[in-house]
Order: C-alpha cells, then sequence, then structure tokens
DNA sequence: CTGAAAGCGCTTACAG
DNA sequence: CTGAAAGCGCTTACAG
C-alpha cells in the first residue's frame, strides 16, 4: 500500500506538503505546478487514504452507525438505503451493523460502535431489543442516539411513522366500505406499554371502531371461545383486536397463517381483517387461497408498508405507504445537530402516511348492499 | 473515550503494562494481582480499545470485506449472515458494504475497501457488475478475492451451488411427470458466455431436456411468433427457452409477470414453466391467480432458492435449496488461506444443491394420464 | 515482573 | 510557497 511519505520521497517534497496537497483543505498556497506532479503521482502510485489513520490522527472517525435489522419488510430496507445515501450526502460515512448479522446481540453491537468511535449512531426500524440503557451506553460516550421508526427511549431522538393516524385511516376506510364485524391481529410483544409502533396499530384501530360501535380485544384462546356467539351484541361495528401470543410462534411458524388456518375452519367469518403489514396480509391471503376463501369476496383484508408484493392485482393489497424520504432526511439532519451540538436535547418527530387503497379491503362494496351475502359474487379483487 | 494512558497513570503503571495485559498475548507473565488491577479498572473506567488505533499500529485491520447486494433474495440473505457468522468465527471482522447502499459504483466500493485496509474480499452473489478489472484493483495491492455464487473472473476464487445439476434435475423431474411442452423464462444478460448463475441455468435445462427431446430458444417477440404452431414438430419432449430481454423491463416491471399476462392469454398453454428463481415464479403464480390459470392444473411451475414464500400450501413450489452453510464455509476457509498465503493460486468449488418437490410441479401427475385435459380436474395444489 | 522508547500513517500548527 | 516537528492511541521488541 502506498503511503504519503512514499510520494513524497519520489517527488523529493516534504511529507507535509504531500499531505496539505492531498487533504486539499482550502486557503493552501501551493504552487500549481507542485499540486498537479503530487496529485498526478498519488493517482499513478494508487495512494488510497489509510482512514484508521486518518481516524486516529482527527481523533474523529467521520462515521455514523446504522444499526438495523436485515432486510426483511422492504420498507425498512428502502429506509435503510435512504439514510445511508442521506448520510454521505452530508460529508459522514457510515458504518452499517445488521443486528442478525451479530447474532442479535446489542451489547456486541454497541461494543462495535463505540470501538469504531461513530460520532452518531441510528437505530432503523428496531423495536423491544434497543433499550434504554443501551442509549445510555452510547450517550454516556457522548455518541448521540437518533430512533427511526423504532421505540421511544429516554436519551434518544424519534422520527417515526404516524401509524396511529394510518390504522385509524383504515379502520374509518374499512367502517365505511360497510364492514362490520373487524378483526385486527395483533403481534403481542413484552413491555405493551411502551410499544411504540405495534402500540399506535392498536390505539389507531380502537379509534376508528369506538367513533362508530365497540372494541373489545382477546387473546388467540379467548377468541376462538368467543367467537362469533360470545361477542357482545352490538348493531352496529363490533372491532376485535386478537393478541397473538409471539413467544408461541417461531418465524417458521407463520403466526398470521396459523390463525387464519384456524379461523377459516370456522364460521361466519368475519367481514375484514386489519393486519399489522403487508407481510402478514400475504400470510392471510395464502391462507385464503388454501382454504378457498377469498379476498375481499369472502374477507377483506389490509396491510402496512406497501410492500411490492402487495401491488400484484391477485392480491391487491389495500396498505398505507410511510414517506419515507422525509422521514430518513428528518433522521439524518437530526443526528448531525445532535452531533454538531452535544447538549442539544433529543426531540421527537413523525410524518403521515399515505393510504392506498386497492381490492383486497373490497372497495367495490361500498356501492352495495351491506349484507355479505348478497356481495359475495359480484365482489372481485 | 478512555485511553490505556489514562488506565495507566490512574493505576500508576506504565502504557505498556496497560497495553500488554489489556493484549492478553499468551507468554506474559505480570502478576497476577497487577492483571487484575487493570482489567478491573479497564471494566470500571469503560475502557472500549480503539480499533483504528489498533490497525494503524498492527498494520492490518483485521477486517474481512463482504461485498452483497442487500437482501432481495432469501438465500442470499441467508448466505450473508453465514458468512459473516463464519468470518468472525476465525478470530476476523467483517466490513459488509451493500452495493445497493453505494448506488452501485463498483469502483466507490473497492475504494472504500481499500482505505479501509481490508485484508481479504468476499463478492457475495453478485453478477455482472463485478468483472476482471476490479478484482485486479484488489488483487494489485495485496488483497485476494474470494466470489461466492457469482461469477468467474481470473484471479478470484469462486465457491458456488451447482445450479447446472439443479436445473438438469428440475428439468427431468417435469419430464418424469409426464410434461411435455416446457417453458424455461431466462432473463438475458450483457455477456451471455460469461454468467455462470445464469448460463448454467441454461445449459442444465437443456441438457434435461435433449435426453428425450428437442430443445430451442426464442427471443420474447420470437416465442409469440411462433407459440405454439410455428414450433418445430416433435413426437416428445419439447423444450423452449425465452430470453427475455432484461434490458426493456424495470425491476418495476416484473418481467415474468408481464411475460404470463401475455403467455395466458393465449393458447393452449404450455405443460411446464422453468422460472430463474423462487421470485419469478412467485410473479408467475400471482398472473395466474389473476387470470385464472391454476397451478398445476393448468400450468406446473418449478422456481429455485428455497424462499419462505414459496412454502405455503396455497403456492407449494417445487424449487431447489443451495447448500448455504457448506458454500460459506468453504468461501471463509477459502480467503483465510489466500489471506495467509498471497501467492495460492485461486481455486473453483461447487456444492450440489437438493431439490424440494412440493406441489407446483405437477406431482401428482406422474400416476396419471399424460392428457392434460383428463387430468386438469383431479390435480389440485 | 515492569517500563522506556520507537513507530504505524496521517494531520496540523507553526516556522522559515 | 514549503518543511520540520509533534502527536493521535496503540503495539511490541528490548532493556532492566
Amino acid at each position: 500500500m502506498i503511503t504519503q511519505r512514499q510520494i513524497a520521497e519520489r517527488l523529493e517534497l516534504s511529507l507535509a506538503t504531500v499531505a496539505n496537497i492531498l487533504s486539499e483543505r482550502p486557503g493552501l498556497r501551493y504552487a500549481a505546478a507542485t499540486r498537479e506532479r503530487v496529485l498526478k503521482t498519488a493517482a499513478e502510485m494508487g495512494y488510497q487514504p489509510n482512514r484508521a489513520a486518518q481516524t486516529v490522527r482527527r481523533r474523529r472517525s467521520n462515521l455514523i452507525g446504522i444499526v438495523h435489522f436485515g432486510a426483511g419488510i422492504e420498507a425498512a430496507h428502502k429506509a435503510n438505503l435512504a439514510l445511508a445515501a442521506d448520510v454521505c450526502a452530508r460529508g459522514y460515512d457510515y458504518l452499517a451493523v445488521d443486528m442478525n448479522w451479530h447474532g442479535g446481540s446489542v451489547e456486541r453491537v454497541i461494543d462495535e460502535l463505540i470501538q469504531a468511535r461513530v460520532e452518531g449512531v441510528i437505530i432503523s426500524h428496531i423495536q423491544e431489543v434497543f433499550q434504554k440503557e443501551h442509549v445510555d451506553m452510547l450517550t454516556r460516550v457522548g455518541i448521540p442516539v437518533v430512533v427511526v421508526n423504532g421505540e421511544r427511549r429516554s436519551g434518544a431522538s424519534i422520527i417515526c411513522d404516524d401509524v396511529y393516524s394510518a390504522f385509524q385511516a383504515l379502520g374509518r376506510h374499512l367502517i365505511q366500505l360497510g364492514h362490520r364485524r373487524i378483526l385486527h391481529l395483533w403481534p403481542a410483544v413484552d413491555r405493551l406499554e411502551e410499544n411504540r409502533s405495534i402500540g399506535e396499530r392498536l390505539k389507531g384501530f380502537r379509534s376508528a371502531i369506538e367513533e362508530r360501535g365497540k372494541w373489545v380485544s382477546f387473546s388467540e384462546e379467548e377468541f376462538f371461545t368467543a367467537w362469533p356467539d360470545q361477542l357482545p351484541a352490538t348493531g352496529g361495528v363490533m372491532g376485535v383486536t386478537v393478541i397473538q401470543d409471539m413467544e408461541k410462534y417461531s418465524t417458521l411458524n407463520k403466526p398470521v397463517y396459523s390463525f387464519c388456518e384456524r379461523l377459516f375452519a370456522a364460521s361466519p367469518l368475519p367481514d375484514a381483517i386489519v393486519c399489522t403489514n403487508d407481510v402478514s396480509a400475504i400470510e392471510l391471503i395464502a391462507a385464503g387461497l388454501e382454504h378457498g376463501v377469498r379476498v375481499p369476496a369472502d374477507v377483506a383484508v389490509t396491510g402496512y408498508d406497501n410492500d411490492r408484493i402487495g401491488e400484484y392485482p391477485a392480491f391487491g393489497l389495500t396498505t398505507a405507504e410511510q414517506d419515507i424520504s422525509r422521514i430518513c432526511a428528518a433522521t439524518v439532519a437530526e443526528i448531525c445537530l445532535r452531533i454538531a451540538d452535544p447538549h442539544r436535547p433529543p426531540r421527537q418527530q413523525s410524518f403521515p402516511s399515505r393510504l392506498i387503497l386497492r381490492t383486497s379491503c373490497g372497495m367495490a362494496l361500498a356501492a352495495q348492499s351491506r349484507s355479505k351475502a348478497t356481495t359475495t359474487d359480484t365482489v372481485r379483487s
């Protein structure tokens, strides 16, 4: 590997001259000829700066850490790309750390980030596992933390999608289309009270329901005991959140798929099912295809995230799309501000998502009778 | 940030003592008490080594670069996780670089890797874009390159799945089940002759067909002109590779989906369609759902990769699964050997994939008449 | 068993 | 306009 010293020796210049010219700091007055020679020779010799040496000497790495969870969810993947681009646009480099690649150990990841001397950390789309204590480990050594689409943590800024309003809008839309018995599948997680993105989904759904009817929640077992006869009587809208115990499901046992296998064997079906995201909604649709339950003819479905697979007309998934570019721009702006001013307090910001109405919600229902029996044959996806 | 010097001052020891104890090199004889004090104080003060300083002083980064393309394909994602784990198991750290995150610029990625002074580079699941010249840029500065599931490049080792045998086996299986007119959808890429993973798919399919019948290839336009009447006459097996011009399709215009929209409007349908991978096969199935073409009742389908979505009984995708753990272990072993011995020549190695037979290939057909008309009603997915 | 010293590749304030 | 020198945080051969 070529060093600045080697360039200096070759050109019989001092190391400082080479270093100054290569670093292109403004305000330096070197002879144009000297500049040319140095730049030309550096390129010829294939000089590449040694990042580690720069970091040691400058006492800053110019690195922003991006902690993410791989690309299981398309929207998260897109967001990560946008974050990386925005970080670079501001003159930083990034160190991307995939939690999966580290066996999911947060402590391990934090040590990596500190050892790399990152100047700030963006926590992208990570829920429970990233706790306040982890934020503290970073802030204690002067590394500010911004969470994007994750959980509120004291000491960390949070920038996120307004998932409450999105689920409220999805709920309202289903009601408006004439659906009356609406299920909401909800993945239970440990500390429910502090879980923003999952909690807000529930609150948004519930608020839409309670504008027009009654809302209850059940565990999976309770639900199958109560459904459909033991439900509280209501002439109008009835919303049921079914809390799925995620401890029961490994990732291989697709929880929504498993639930639907059981639900689709029972009768009657609910009018509509609100899923946590598009991946879950596709699980439901796959279960429906298998068991002859048609979406939306037999049951309407909504997702969240606007995954590509939902675009196929065969699925036609009604969903909502985050404003990824604004969210990511705000996130990177925030981490830069907090790097620049270590005493700047963390802030919160959220951005509305955009509804994407396709056929899975049973769009055509609106114009028709609200009685399921009479619409089944005419509504098609 | 805490430095070794600060620990030394706090304990009134020399910097060398602290450094030696923290580095835990074998063969050093320090008083147990001194060791304890140093370790305890380091932990208390929250000492974390400065990686950059270590890299500068040791003149090696202990880093292996992993260049990948995000996680669009599940199998590639799994492989990347396995690579990372294997790299760590051998005492290296890794620097993961997602080509997407760098806007797809190979040169930019290579500069990053060199500036980080990685000791070796693994190119994971990247096809055309990574060329011989890129391998040369790395080897010229002493960084060995191992390609995993990508293309053969002079100067780079290659470890890959035996995709030839897999497609041969898929083809044979379809023939054995009684399918006679078999389509193979093939994404055309620039330098066909040097593209291993796509080229071997074609060769494997073709060899299976030619064992029992006749093989031809068409562009998409030629195909729709010729299908079905202009095909060469053959009493038995007829294999057609349809070369899709990928320049025509952005990622948004799903190429297999678009092709199927057109194909499913024509008639008759082929007996079976061999897709490049599971993602393509799902595109086909989605088009089928939309246009009332049933898999496998109306047309059989195979994929490749064993994506999770193919597991749903509604899709029941027949596919093949790479031996990811062996491939990745061999890849990491190879890069370590080449780092240890810079003169070691690059080598090639491939591992067989495992067929996964589900329903989409029309399994039940084998026991029945080979006439499509009579089997349609009894075969179900 | 412990410490003084050199040096990795770079940056930067300062002298000439 | 150019160069000599100090020093970032660490490692390591060597002296005591």
